[in-house]
DNA sequence: TTGTATGCGTTATCAG
DNA sequence: CTGATAACGCATACAA
């Protein structure tokens, strides 16, 4: 017991005998059993994070984020993968729950009813990220997709361009983004705008192959892109066919990556900070677990428009 | 007991029992602890994966491979971020074994002599990935860096280019390649090229900002990447300046990211198969642990070298 | 400031 | 095929 405390709570140990605690601790090799400690505290010092994927440029600044600032706060980082099944998430989510971590983060806001109930009744905290609802299971850090599609519709009429096609993968968040965007089309006269389907994850060359595939099928003034990835790879085959961005043909991307500000032409998009969402995420359980109250459990980051050259 | 033994090994309980205790299981709401559970059997299907960075191209896509393979093999993954410092791996290591993982991932082979000795005397598989040597700690599935440099600089001295210039991340691993890669160029009669270095993580501007630096400094036929988003980079700041690639300026990456080859121009590069790294570390620490013997500890992938466009 | 008794929720082991 | 018992290595609660 006075290891244990000489470990974890040094200063309510004789100096003298954390010294030689420490000593001993060096001279064997001692290394503490964590899943004991877990056991009998009931605090694991565990986060679990489950993402759609990890290797996406959208996510992977996030996780970066989350597991510095877990770090910081002394935590762990449990890391999985979802896919964009509901079911899938589900299983996972139970099979991580078995590990007792302290906190969980989901990517999202959609989620079987199985899921919810599950993590309700487990008792723990949970942060929703990368969307928005008034109604998260529990906390949230996130912004509104359907805002950057409007955002996004309003700026490309104010520039004049009537004739859009859409270069979209096919996740929820992308498709929220959709509807906002041709929610504000569609008042404005323009309905239905073609759209090339792009498989996940968005790579380049889906972009230049999106692109080629919507110019053989009509005819537009500007690409709207569900990410900048998308979007450079559309620029890319819009310069190879002769093509001149924006004057022929006009490009928007989503994320502000950072190749966008730098591309030839500069990417215009939407920039969405995405590694406050991870540390906001990670602070917001840290403080919970730890028993501070979290005032404003709902995060709205928002996003800024960013015009450049592409369009 | 029967319950345990009914959820972990069914085959050795009467069906009806078997069924029995899953109807329970439901109606309760039952989550196994694991915690207690590796306590006990003193195995946590816990694999420790310890990465410089996790926003970093290359790694990305290793961590998503070992990510699904362990899934598939039944662990979860602990994900740390150690930086490009020994004592911080160090410091991590001793704090993941505390989790009593069944394997660690590290990446790199340099590791400081108290993180060997801690490892060892932990007695749990290791894998080191994305290097190779012929010693290492256990297994190790990589490429050699340095053979990576020399063949570029064959490849290069190949094409006729004879005044080259480095845009160069800091890292170890990029400096085994420009070790490589300045040997073969000083027998060659070429030395100490001219090198810009660059702050990791090798970001699209920083490709550029670099290339800007060392037009100042001199007059370069070939431009040699530690990474193909450098390359990228250079490629846009010296279009930008009215060069082209690769007849005024010839450039080279490495790593043969999505966008390299879809680029314009196609980026003449070094492909690694980043997946395979991954795949084959947790299927060989998986292995390990579950009693099979692991024939070949060291497992070199290779590498090939792709000419493209950009030289 | 230190120590003792007890329990956390499993699984290994052995007995039936 | 099922059950009883004893760890696993810590931290909580309380006593000294």
């Amino acid at each position: 017991m006075t290891v244990s405390r000489a470990l974890n709570t040094p200063q309510l140990v004789r100096p003298k005998t954390v010294e030689k605690v420490i000593a001993a601790v060096k001279a064997t090799g001692y290394i503490p059993n964590a899943l004991a400690g877990g056991l009998a505290s009931r605090r694991s010092k565990l986060i679990a994070v489950v993402v759609p994927q990890i290797n996406n440029n959208m996510f992977v600044d996030t996780i970066q984020a989350i597991s510095d600032e877990l770090a910081v706060r002394g935590y762990h980082m449990l890391l999985c993968v979802a896919g964009y099944t509901q079911q899938t998430e589900a299983d996972l989510v139970a099979a991580l729950l078995s590990r007792r971590p302290d906190g969980i983060v989901l990517t999202g806001i959609h989620h079987s009813t199985d899921l919810k109930k599950v993590i309700l009744n487990a008792n723990v905290p949970v942060v929703e990220i990368w969307d928005l609802t008034p109604t998260p299971l529990d906390m949230l850090v996130g912004f509104s997709h359907e805002k950057v599609g409007q955002a996004t519709a309003e700026y490309l009429l104010r520039k004049g361009y009537r004739r859009p096609g859409l270069l979209w993968t096919v996740d929820k968040r992308a498709a929220q983004r959709k509807a906002g965007l041709c929610e504000v089309l569609e008042r404005n006269g323009i309905s239905e705008p073609r759209v090339a389907d792009v498989a996940l994850p968005a790579r380049f060359t889906s972009g230049r192959q999106g692109l080629a595939q919507l110019l053989e099928q009509g005819d537009f003034d500007v690409i709207v892109c569900s990410s900048d990835t998308l979007a450079q790879g559309a620029i890319i085959e819009a310069q190879s066919r002769g093509l001149q961005v924006p004057q022929d043909l006009a490009v928007i991307g989503f994320g502000d990556l950072d190749f966008a500000a730098g591309n030839q032409p500069a990417i215009t998009t939407v920039s969405v900070d995405r590694q406050i969402i991870g540390q906001r995420a990670a602070t917001m359980l840290a403080d919970r677990i730890e028993g501070s109250e979290v005032d404003v459990p709902v995060v709205d980051i928002g996003f800024h428009f960013v015009e450049r050259e592409s369009a």
